[in-house]
RNA sequence: GGGCUGGUAGAUCAGUCCGGAAGAUCGCCGGUUUUGCAAACCGGAGGCCUCGGGUUCAAAUCCCGACCAGUCCA
């Protein structure tokens, strides 16, 4: 990065001096006289005991601080996004200030919802996780405060110089930092295809903030300006904290009187890791995050585990709910939202709890077993073992030494060597909502107009063509519906030609018809909506939001939307729970919506400042993931749920007809789908149903309501009748067997050994079933030849110890062409068709009366 | 999203590497013994070896693909 982009006006204006730090080579911008950059490593912590801030803040007064000093230089506040960046599908978790404004405002595709703002976002890091109680300095969850402007080419905010101007306003006006103690270091950005300088700020060895500037997109190996140039910041509150009380760990000050009451328990590092963890958990859990073993659930499991382990090591440890729940406290001063739902985030924790004992337990049980295996075979446990166990087993090597009686020292590198398992593993990247197979539309094409959500029930319209290719139209406005939030396209016509398929491109609305467009640009056409279709999708979509609603209130705020879908036959939508639902809730749930349907609710919809909206209902707004725009639209259905949604909906809850619960699955560990029907669809589903229902019983011949009961007999009846034919079966073989045994032509004694040979046609398995009940007595041979379509199979069973069964196989194999084998008790072997199976048999005999009399 | 385990009797699991007549323990049923219970002993019932393909004379076992569960990693 050219140093020109670091020399800023307010440097020289400030009398600032560039320097070139002794250790680390960077160039950085000092007031002192210091020949090295002012933070770790290059120097040691200089505020231990020393704060370097004038006085000592607590974490909120802190944050206060911060909040005030940029709203009084022009920022508007932002209260804090989730923690689970739900709006991306690139990350889980919002990991900086900056990815709550990622990626619609940061490109330019729409307005930042205030400008410059100012926030303290909590954000969650887990690859510090190792470093937490560690450092000193790391927490998985922080808050970083940070104030953000977004510069369009006709209208700068402010950038790079304003930026350092007030943020050394900051350090030192306002918290009467020593400006000779701060340096800001010269550092390249890069993140998400994007780049610029950026500026590190020490202060007595401790990285307070960073300050970044996002100016390009990197093009392959060239750079070229950004549209909109972002001011990307980053304070951290725990770290100005520390700063301002000088303790000897981040902890210690940011968590104070908590800290101190988990000290008087365990060691400093662990009542560290509690602590954070506790902070973190009642985030995640807060912001709807449910443990599982995959995506966001996977690091509240983490952690969660992780808790649970220290406190179950720790003979006077407190309950993990009562950490939880002091931490909760804490935090519901700032955000009152956390704490608000404690019985609720009490049953999650629980059943996370329970399932953690019972995965345990079956690992410790199975090491057990494997390590008796193991020592039988004079072999011990191996490192390895140890690691393939954590992998596989999910126990902690610590725990799975417990179980065996000689076990080896666990590897000091074992994460590490956990981690190069699965260095090789590929995560295939999952697309972004796909644009594919879209045409381009020329930049002077006038906007579309979107008419859908002034009135869902308008269906037709009349609109002039702007643009056309192929099978594309943009019209000035329309009323079709294009995909969004898990609904379908609306069908229909425009003109004679019909509209197949609808997507949103950018401004415009494309519908794509049947066949090549013969509309120019300026035609006036007429839009017809297909009536049926529309209704249907919009008595699922109002259907959604309202189980989405009952869900929460029969099984708690946890329940968060993770996916939707909204077809035409049937609806869907996936919900964060710790377990299956019961028959109980499913039918409270059934109940509870189409209670709300026959109240005839109206569905509000309308449109509302974002942060209005956000103070109003809060996050559980973006159930359906976050929305774009300065204006949210909110369908609020009275008492029951109110979500930002693009999507048609009916005007009432009546006029979604009534909801059916079709099926329920459990589509990954802490995610259920439930599948229903709304509308005609849910009648159409009902009597489908209620048909074959009647059927399947007139079938059986008996009453609907009988039909459990008969099917029962009918299986008892099948059970009985096999039972049957297995018994006929052995008693025709046990007469076979008797004769056999009783015909001196087929039956001879060579010494201690008897010989039965004859021709019986059975199947392989009756074969064997024969055979079986012949050398039932020790010294029996028995050779059964059997032809069944078209081949010949001999069997051998022996009891005799001087024949062995697979030997007599393969010498008389030979003679049919047979291929085969077995053991010395049993064998067996197939003839080529048509080859002579007597003289197998033949063969047969004679070998083993050759090997009975040696 | 990817990796690793696992799916066999009502339950917990052997058997799978190296293909060759489906096992153990608990539970269940019956019997002996006992005033009765518990227990001991004897006997018995109970299996689409998750499902679908493939290889093979032969598959619980090998190969491929689904499904389900557990777990690790992102």
């Amino acid at each position: 990065m050219d140093s020109a982009e670091y020399d800023l006006p307010f440097f020289h204006r400030a009398g600032f001096h560039r320097k070139a730090c002794v250790v680390c080579g960077s160039a950085f911008w000092s007031l002192g006289d210091y020949d090295r950059c002012q933070e770790a490593p290059c120097r040691d912590y200089g505020f231990l005991g020393h704060p370097g801030f004038a006085r000592p803040y607590e974490p909120r007064p802190m944050r206060e601080a911060f909040l005030q000093y940029f709203e009084h230089r022009g920022h508007t506040r932002l209260r804090r996004y989730p923690v689970v960046a739900r709006w991306r599908n690139d990350v889980f978790f919002t990991q900086a200030s900056i990815y709550d404004f990622q990626p619609w405002v940061t490109s330019g595709a729409i307005p930042p919802p205030a400008n410059p703002l100012a926030i303290s976002q909590p954000v969650l890091r887990f690859i510090d996780l190792e470093e937490v109680g560690r450092s000193g300095r790391h927490f998985t969850l922080f808050e970083m405060m940070a104030h953000h402007a977004f510069n369009r080419p006709d209208h700068e905010v402010y950038f790079k110089d304003r930026t350092v101007e007030l943020c050394h306003g900051l350090l030192t006006e306002e918290l009467g930092a020593d400006p000779k103690a701060i340096t800001y270091k010269e550092e390249v950005w890069e993140g998400g295809g994007n780049l610029g300088p950026s500026l590190s700020v020490g202060l007595l060895g401790l990285e307070v903030s960073t300050l970044v500037f996002m100016e390009y997109v990197r093009d392959g190996t060239s750079m070229r300006p950004m549209p909109l140039t972002v001011v990307d910041t980053g304070y951290g509150l725990e770290r100005f904290v520390w700063m301002s009380q000088g303790t000897n760990t981040a902890y210690e000050a940011v968590f104070g009187r908590e800290y101190e009451e988990l000290r008087r328990t365990f060691p400093a590092k662990e009542a560290a890791i509690l602590i954070d963890h506790a902070r973190a958990l009642n985030f995640l859990l807060t912001d709807g995050v449910v443990p599982s073993n995959s995506k966001e659930g996977y690091f509240a499991r983490l952690l969660l585990r992780r808790s649970i382990r220290i406190l179950q090591r720790t003979p006077e440890a407190p309950d993990l709910l009562a950490i939880l729940d002091r931490s909760a406290r804490e935090l519901a001063t700032d955000y009152p939202e956390i704490g608000a739902h404690r019985d609720d985030l009490h049953r999650v924790v629980t059943a996370e709890v329970e399932r953690f004992a019972e995965s345990i337990d079956r690992a410790r049980a199975t090491i057990r077993r494997y390590d008796e295996k193991v020592r039988s075979t004079g072999a011990r446990v191996t490192e390895e073992d140890l690691i393939q166990w954590y992998d596989s087993l999910g126990i902690p090597p610590d725990l799975a030494i417990e179980e065996v009686k000689d076990p080896p020292p666990i590897p000091d590198d074992f994460y590490a060597r956990v981690a190069t398992r699965h260095e090789n593993e590929q995560p295939t990247t999952d697309y972004a909502e796909s644009v594919e197979g879209l045409p381009e539309v020329p930049e002077p094409t006038p906007p579309t107009e979107v008419l859908y959500y002034l009135d869902p029930y308008t269906l037709a319209f009349d609109a002039h063509v702007v643009w056309s290719a192929g099978a594309f139209v943009a019209l000035d406005r329309t009323y079709f519906y294009p995909t969004g939030g898990g609904q379908v396209t609306d069908h229909g016509h425009l003109g004679d030609l019909e509209v197949v398929d609808v997507a949103r491109r950018g401004p415009w609305v494309l519908h794509r018809l049947e066949r090549p467009s013969p509309f120019r640009v300026g035609d006036r056409v007429h839009g017809r909506i297909d009536r049926p279709r529309r209704v249907q999708l919009m008595q699922h979509h109002t259907a959604t939001h309202l189980l989405n609603g009952a869900l929460r209130e029969v099984l708690g705020p946890h329940v968060w939307q993770t996916g939707a879908y909204k077809g035409t036959e049937s609806a869907r939508i996936d919900i964060t729970h710790y377990k299956a639902l019961s028959r109980e809730e499913l039918r409270k749930v059934e109940r509870r919506v189409n209670e709300v349907v026959r109240e005839d609710r109206p569905v509000k919809s309308y449109f509302e400042a974002r942060n209005e909206a956000e103070r109003r209902f809060g996050f559980t707004l973006y159930q359906g993931g976050a929305v774009p725009g300065r204006e949210l639209r909110i369908v609020e259905i009275e008492g029951i749920d109110v979500e930002a949604c693009g999507g048609t909906h009916c005007t009432h809850t009546s006029e979604v007809g009534a909801i059916a619960l079709l099926d329920v699955d459990r589509i990954q560990d802490g995610v259920v789908r439930l599948t229903y029907a709304s509308g005609e669809r849910a009648l159409d589903l009902r009597d489908e149903h209620e048909e074959i229902l009647k059927e399947a019983a007139r079938r059986l011949g008996v009453p609907v309501p009988q039909l459990p009961d008969g099917i029962d007999r009918l299986l008892g009846e099948i059970e009985e009748s096999r039972k049957l034919a297995r018994e006929r079966r052995k008693e025709d073989l046990g007469v076979t067997s008797a004769r056999l045994l009783a015909d001196p032509s087929v039956a001879q004694t060579v010494g201690a050994t008897t010989i039965v040979a004859g021709q019986v046609d059975l199947s392989r398995a009756d074969l064997m079933e024969l055979s079986r009940l012949l050398t039932k007595e020790k010294g029996r041979v028995a050779i059964l030849a059997s032809q069944q379509e078209g081949r010949g199979t001999l069997f051998v069973g022996s009891t005799s110890p001087g024949v062995a069964a697979n030997e007599v196989v393969r010498v008389a194999s030979t003679s049919f062409g047979g291929k085969g084998g077995g053991n010395p008790a049993a064998a067996t072997a197939v003839g080529e068709p048509g080859a002579p199976l007597a003289d197998a048999l033949r063969t047969a005999v004679e070998e083993a009366r050759r090997m009975a009399q040696s």
